[in-house]
DNA sequence: AAAACTACCGGAATCGCTTCCGGAAAGGCT
DNA sequence: AGCCTTTCCGGAAGCGATTCCGGTAGTTTT
């Protein structure tokens, strides 16, 4: 049965739907309008109602901008009256808002996350590191992947500026040769940081492994174990860090005194695929190399592959050393040898980096160049 | 030079400090006080202000109800009012705040994702399952790892309702024997998926893999290799998975005929240290068995440690299975058999779940099962 | 003892949006 | 023509915090 909620009346006309399960009627008797809910399967079940500072204010007297402050800590209210409405909020339960937080303050506690991929460990592991950091300091990660797509990552990062991350912590795509949704996000004031893969181009914070060291120690490495022909499957080289493991590369070749021979350097894409038809390419050269240095395990492996099939022996005939310390480099046969980057430390600092920058107004830019390790396996030593 | 707001006198007396960044002062002229900003460094910089409704409401002379209307395609408005207010939008290059959004309709469209781990490519391929689903729908993850910790568990749920998610996707911990604090989130009216590890002492939606059946396959395919002597690294008996998988064990066993020895079931706790001990126990005792089926994969690794520094013949004198299909097993030699779960799949289904629910008032609770597949390599073949 | 501070608090505006409510104008039906 | 509907819109009340502004009472200074 339904009445007018003005004068109990049950005469009325109902009138055409309004919003979304409701209904509304024109009371005959006092001609005014009301509205009644009707079934609505689709309806969002509420949550529970929580407890606000209005409640803790009634409960005590107070106004709710005295609560606000005893909870925040303000030095404008006196003790005892804090103290009272601590005990009150944590008597009740009392559970800030955050939504309602977020708008007043007009932050989310969110750092947006970027990354080409999650399925190797490198990722994750840097994750993890930033995870541990930005919890201490109450902020939540949102991880998005671009699947090393250009577009993807577009639109990854309008996502989370939609959603009103408070700092974006950013690995590109190997296809990102634009940079402008980067510039973009910076200029309209958000905390960007750049890390493992950068770009000279954007004027920001970056962190980085060191891969021309790097890479530079992995070759001599393979040189003071006799190695003279080492080959180098490289990525793409838009990327930084390709460049500067090339660069390592050649610079550790030059040093001692050995050719640089254009047909053992390629680049590849990064593919298991490609790294394959690499693989084949190299070993079969009518001149092989004796040795290869890859850019990262992935690529490796494919070389184990194929020396396989063609029954080399390693790593006397050929030497491997791999790059990132997959999990799986270490049960290969013979075991991989490569490169690991301190991705925990990484994570780390990428977290503290992004966390100074949006509680600095006028940050100073930096780059920071993390030193990774070489991990002497079997694969290199003859 | 500062003058008083109100009467551009500049006699005024400085009082004490006032809010952070301010400091006040009391005119004499006119005796009212006012404010002044001061040099503050850890001043938070503004976001850049955005364009709201307002300035196409201000715009066009209408209200900003009807540009909200506008926004949400409501179906009270005229269709040219509406594009005339969405040509506008798009020129202004309106972007709806989202944490008004949020306070005004109680949502943030951010479900949290709990998972005991993220280093190994189970979980991964799973929040890449669920990002797929819920990008669609425009809602993101927050993920957090309990590192298969109870107290993390809390922890990582507790922030997670802070942070007033709108469902919840958990994976317990190993050591989880008490879910007061699930059923508390699922009382307070947060929608809650459980999956992989689960309980039977919550009501809630669940996802699980068919784990009794893909064990009872795995040992039946041992058996039918004509392995007898088959022992089972199991996992603490509170997971549900791991009694489903040793009952799948018994059951093939039972079938078959074969008889259950107590000593070659063990209990572990899923770590790869308890697994090599028992490996060594294993592989030890006066009368062996002939292969192991471990309740996973890194458990496997370290039977096949164990047996090779043994000098033991794989699979010839002892064949092994292991569980989750780790991009390792297909390197190790020999190549592991093992258990393939349909990882992405499940992190389709553990979101369309969870966002079901939360457009649905009163769900019904079901638990799917999810097929796994039996990845039969040369670990397990004589 | 007057003057000048300090400590502390309440009221109200604000953040930017959704949505309820009420109603004017136009259209439809006898 | 008169009555009912429908269409479409504006005003205003939230959502639940923060924070600005103003002021009172008590304390210190002179």
């Amino acid at each position: 049965m339904i009445r007018c909620k003005h004068c109990s009346e049950i005469s009325f006309i109902q009138k055409s739907g309004f919003q979304r399960g409701k209904q509304r009627f024109l009371c005959q008797s006092c001609n005014k309008y009301f509205t009644e809910e009707y079934e609505d399967d689709s309806a969002i079940k509420p949550r529970k109602k929580g407890i606000t500072i209005y409640d803790i204010a009634k409960e005590l007297g107070v106004s709710i901008s005295t609560v606000s402050r005893a909870l925040n800590d303000s030095n404008e209210i006196n003790i005892n009256t804090k103290n009272a409405i601590l005990k009150i909020a944590q008597d009740l339960k009392y559970q800030a808002n955050s939504l309602a937080l977020n708008l007043a303050k007009s932050q989310t506690k969110l750092i947006g996350l970027v990354i080409p991929e999650l399925s190797h460990v490198f990722f994750p592991s840097i994750i993890m590191g930033a995870q541990e950091y930005l919890n201490k300091y109450r902020y939540n990660l949102i991880i998005m992947q671009s699947d090393e797509v250009y577009a993807n990552e577009l639109l990854n990062i309008k996502t989370l500026l939609d959603t009103r991350v408070d700092g974006l912590l950013i690995s590109l795509t190997k296809e990102t040769n634009n940079f402008d949704h980067i510039q973009n996000a910076i200029d309209s004031g958000v905390p960007v940081v750049l890390f493992n893969r950068i770009t000279e181009q954007i004027e920001c914070n970056k962190i980085v492994v060191d891969d021309y060291q790097a890479a530079f120690n992995a070759v001599e490495h393979l040189i003071t174990n006799g190695y003279k022909k080492i080959a180098h499957l490289s990525g793409p080289q838009n990327l930084d860090l390709c460049q500067k493991r090339l660069k390592g590369y050649l610079d550790a070749l030059k040093k001692h005194n050995l050719p640089i021979q254009d047909e053992y350097i390629l680049f590849g894409d990064l593919t298991d695929n490609q790294a394959k038809i690499f693989a084949k390419y190299l070993l079969d050269l009518p001149n092989p190399p004796d040795s290869v240095f890859a850019i990262n395990d992935p690529s490796a492996i494919e070389i184990y592959k194929y020396a396989k099939e063609k029954k080399m022996k390693l790593p006397e005939q050929l030497g491997i050393v791999g790059f990132s310390d997959d999990p799986i480099s270490e049960y290969l046969e013979p075991s991989l040898t490569t490169i690991k980057q301190p991705t925990r430390e990484m994570g780390h600092e990428i977290a503290s980096m992004i966390l100074d920058q949006i509680k600095t107004s006028n940050p100073i830019f930096q780059t920071k160049i993390l030193n990774a390790e070489l991990v002497i396996r079997n694969s290199s030593i003859k």
